[in-house]
DNA sequence: TTGCATGCATTAGAGCTCTAACATACATTC
DNA sequence: GAATGTATGTTAGAGCTCTAATGCATGCAA
């Protein structure tokens, strides 16, 4: 019996907060008809325009070709406009359409609404506690490999 | 400014965690061949032999039709056996095949040593609290759909 | 018996995610 | 100037994930 009870497991309760939280922010982010990861690219992009795909990547914490394919459907959706680079020819300078910062504006009242709803359950104390607890775990992990 | 910084997202630090814990599974899967919900499928199937796929989904906290993809690529590789419930004709019945629990414990040795490394960066009272705060979030975001 | 409810399985379609590989462009160094 | 290195962008392929819809089987109730 080399094995472990999955209630012992602390990535069973990390996957199921996180399973939570997506389809927490997935509610959220629908009456403005874009997805999570397309919400958290539109809300990086009206926070740094211009940025490149790769950057944006990064930011969000996916690889490049995984934003190039969240960013095909926002263009084919009119929601960004990507335009060669002035020096770096082989750069595309990714940049909200009116209609996209609009979306963003209307899906990020919902996740901020969820985000506030979870704060709500803890006190500050917690709250701080469990970033703090969180962080350990992506350390840990991170080693690991 | 209605919105929040990322750092204050709580969110944020459970996604980061999440996907630290994904890729450190991923990786102590590769030996096996196998990925993270197929080998989360081959733990569940050796405890329940003859589960069926709804219920197998229900286990792994995915939708039927998640299982079915996982299924189908477990039986191509000849990792399980699907065969027709005595009684209701309908239900399928699945099993490891010996291939399957090979894989399985080979996986398993992996996960439970990603398992045991991120415990260890934890006293066993902050491992304990770590979860409470975590079933806390999952409970406070499923109330809030 | 007929109808309804429940549950399982499956298909269709959209979208996200990764690794691997390749092509391009700029920057630095020799 | 040429080679190397770094960064970006893209394509290909495999796999996971969801919602929505459909078909089938079983069991219960009118």
């Amino acid at each position: 019996m080399t094995s472990m009870a999955p209630e012992e497991r602390i990535g069973s309760h990390v996957k199921r907060a996180e399973q939570a939280l997506l389809a927490a922010k997935n509610a959220a982010c629908k009456p403005a008809a874009v997805t999570v990861p397309q919400y958290a690219a539109l809300l990086w992009l009206a926070e740094k325009p211009g940025i490149s795909a790769a950057a944006l990547a990064r930011l969000c914490g996916v690889t490049p070709p995984t934003m190039n394919t969240v960013l095909k459907n926002l263009q084919e959706r009119g929601f960004i406009e990507r335009t060669p680079h002035e020096w770096h020819r082989n750069v595309l300078e990714t940049r909200l359409t009116d209609a996209g910062r609009a979306a963003m504006e209307l899906a990020d009242a919902g996740a901020v609404r969820v985000e506030r709803a979870l704060a709500a359950a803890f006190t500050e104390e917690e709250r701080q506690l469990l970033i703090e607890l969180l962080g350990r775990c992506a350390e840990a992990l991170d080693a690991e490999r």
